[in-house]
DNA sequence: CCTTTATAGTTGTATGTTCAACTATATTAT
DNA sequence: ATAATATAGTTGAACATACAACTATAAAGG
């Protein structure tokens, strides 16, 4: 396998779980990465939009809009930070925990199926190598 | 790190590979992942458009629909299988060659950039590794 | 055969994505 | 201090995506 078989495996890897994981949360109205932006929020309490958006590499207006989605399902708020009007910090409400619960176990669901091939000491392996590629900032 | 963690920064490398590739790809107006369908059609003259879909894992119908205007820019033609009238076979004209050509550049220089870090035998790791949890069909 | 079922591809439609440009706030430089 | 610059977030508009439902062709079953 050459450098351009491995690089566009990842995506392909990527889209078959991008598209498995938003079918099943869709169930909750949780696709287009709902269920991701969702998950990220609750285990990141009070992160600002633009923060998020470079954690994860998304777009910061699609990032916007779907929040707003996010807040108008009570799932999310948006709190302007006192200290700096300049953030919105993000917060799950007590609904939005709930479906966090539902589409995390989905989440795993789907990682332990997909990551059962490996042994653990491979899955520390490419841990290792996924980190050494991975975007800087 | 985590099997989460791992599962997620896949996603994340991809996001920002899918992005950063397409802004390039974007000057030939190969964006949208145009430049991805192009170069899958020149290294397998002839493939069906199911059968891409399934390869790369997009869906059938934003293929199709990608695929027009791949046909509408002359990059392609689409062509009914004279065996079989379900299939339409896909083939770059010339202009798609030369447009491959610059895309296919494009990925070169960003796999490059973004493997750079990986030893040799860290590359073939890898590839090992993501074979092994590889969409089957 | 010929009816039923399966597969390839397209289209309608509702919704999502993303670029450019904008507002609002904060920071930096003179 | 205040003008210039930078950053966070939103919005308009053009276009892309993906589900459901469709047509067309072929394969399988009786």
């Amino acid at each position: 396998m050459d450098n351009t078989q491995l690089f566009r495996l990842i995506g392909t890897i990527s889209r078959q779980a991008t598209s498995e994981v938003n079918r099943s949360a869709s169930v909750y109205g949780l696709d287009n990465n709902l269920f991701l932006y969702l998950i990220r929020i609750v285990e990141q309490d009070g992160i600002s939009q633009v923060a998020l958006a470079n954690q994860i590499k998304v777009d910061k207006t699609t990032l916007s809009r779907a929040l707003t989605k996010l807040t108008t399902a009570q799932l999310i708020v948006k709190r302007t930070n006192p200290k700096n009007k300049k953030f919105k910090q993000l917060y799950a409400t007590a609904k939005g925990q709930t479906y966090y619960n539902k589409v995390y176990q989905m989440e795993q669901d789907y990682i332990e199926a997909v990551l059962k091939p490996l042994q653990p000491n491979e899955k520390a392996m490419l841990g290792q190598l996924l980190t050494k590629i991975s975007p800087s900032e």
